[in-house]
DNA sequence: GGTCATCTATTGGTCTTACCACTAACTGTC
DNA sequence: GACAGTTAGTGGTAAGACCAATAGATGACC
């Protein structure tokens, strides 16, 4: 209730042992590619079990900070890319199947941020998604990737639902499409006939939320995704029959 | 120096296990807020020691998989922990306008669900529906806090996508806003004539849903999530007014 | 009848001991 | 000097015991 207390939190034995070892690595008092003692002595030495001293190792070695090995004395690894472990990510790239589930959330998020737009975008947003628009008839015309025009016509949108909180999620499913999507641009949306649709499609978003129509700019943006849903994954199909 | 041998790598069994309980996770086998067997219990059903489950729960840990906490079972977070949960919280508990932008990403969510629950939903998941309500009938009768039937009945629509990025998406939201959302339970929500409009519309959505009328169950789920965000928004502001 | 403190079963956290599997260094034989 | 065999030391796993925290049941009290 009041913030004068905080709540206290119970230290694992482990983790105070990964803070200190921790500390050692970054202060150079254990340089890569030295090696720590035995397991034994090492919980002799910290007064504590072997099973928690291995626990904080393994921890350790999670983090990439160690190199563990049988038989072997494990050794300081030297920092290199420590690769972010994001859940989210790691499940969208196992299988396309878990690509498209996400992208079926960004369909509907993305129905919602039409709708909000339609209702509070003011007069300089719309004059902005009015430019990317013609932004996008161009590209077209010189037959150049439309990628990033996309990219920026949607971010638009959801500036002008004037909610933090969604532009955060909706940059992070962007974020998480957009390597793969990347690719379907120089492929499978590379048609003129597909290039058209969408474009057209972009125009009719555009038109509802200039209108401040909410129920005709959901529905536009659903058609849209839909179609683009559809058409991304018969082509992956197409891609997949001739290899 | 030949690619016709490659070097076998002895698969620790932690390691193993962190594998089967992370396809068990993104299969969608161990959804968010489900609570794993006890340690002594799940070390049996592995044939594994308790170290090593030890070891692969603590890395799963690691991975913001799994939530341990002493004294309690340990559950399935949501994958979404880290790209949207985290960052979510923080940005939600600094104010109540924030706690309301987020609540909005839900009602748009919340839409998506019931138009992919009326499209996918099995008899058994349309049984388990009628059952909540149900419940939910008796709830409003003998006058009881109907939060956790409420939770149930989203819980179940979400489950009915068949989408597990989803499930853990909504989960994430549910975790976030249940803290505050149980207050206006025990207030705002409590008034019988408020209370019977909100199972009116959970009735509606289920119909929808029954009927695999995917366009009507988006529009009731809209109806519902705005009346309930603008009835705690009311309320809210009648609490500030009394202070 | 409702509210509160208390007790109890269960859970994760830690420790100890023992044994297995692997590695590298040592040792003796040829 | 080269090689197989031994051995000591390493991390990996297992089993059993106890500690500490939590939630839910129980019971006393108002």
């Amino acid at each position: 209730m009041n913030a004068l207390y905080s709540p206290i939190k119970p230290k694992r034995i482990s983790e105070e042992i990964v803070d200190q070892i921790k500390v050692l690595i970054f202060n150079g008092d254990l340089k890569p590619g030295e090696t720590l003692p035995s397991e034994r002595d090492l919980a002799k030495a910290l007064s504590v079990s072997r099973v928690s001293l291995r626990e904080a190792l393994n921890a350790l070695q999670g983090m990439g900070l160690l190199e563990i090995q049988q038989g072997n004395r494990t050794c300081v690894r030297p920092i290199t890319t420590r690769s972010i472990h994001d859940p989210l990510v790691s499940f969208a790239k196992k299988s396309l199947a878990n690509f498209i589930k996400v992208f079926e959330i960004r369909k509907y998020l993305e129905m919602g941020c039409a709708s909000l737009a339609a209702q509070r975008a003011t007069s300089e947003e719309i004059e902005r998604l009015e430019k990317l628009l013609k932004q996008m008839e161009e590209d077209l015309k010189r037959n150049r990737l439309g990628a990033k025009s996309d990219f920026d016509f949607h971010s638009a949108i959801v500036a002008a639902t004037h909610n933090v909180a969604y532009i955060h999620v909706m940059q992070t499913l962007y974020d998480l499409l957009q390597e793969e999507l990347r690719i379907a641009y120089g492929d499978i949306f590379r048609k003129k006939d597909i290039r058209k649709k969408l474009l057209l499609q972009h125009q009719n978003v555009f038109k509802a939320v200039r209108d401040h129509d909410a129920e005709r700019a959901s529905k536009e943006a659903l058609i849209h995704l839909c179609f683009a849903l559809e058409t991304w994954e018969s082509g992956l199909i197409k891609n997949i029959e001739k290899s």
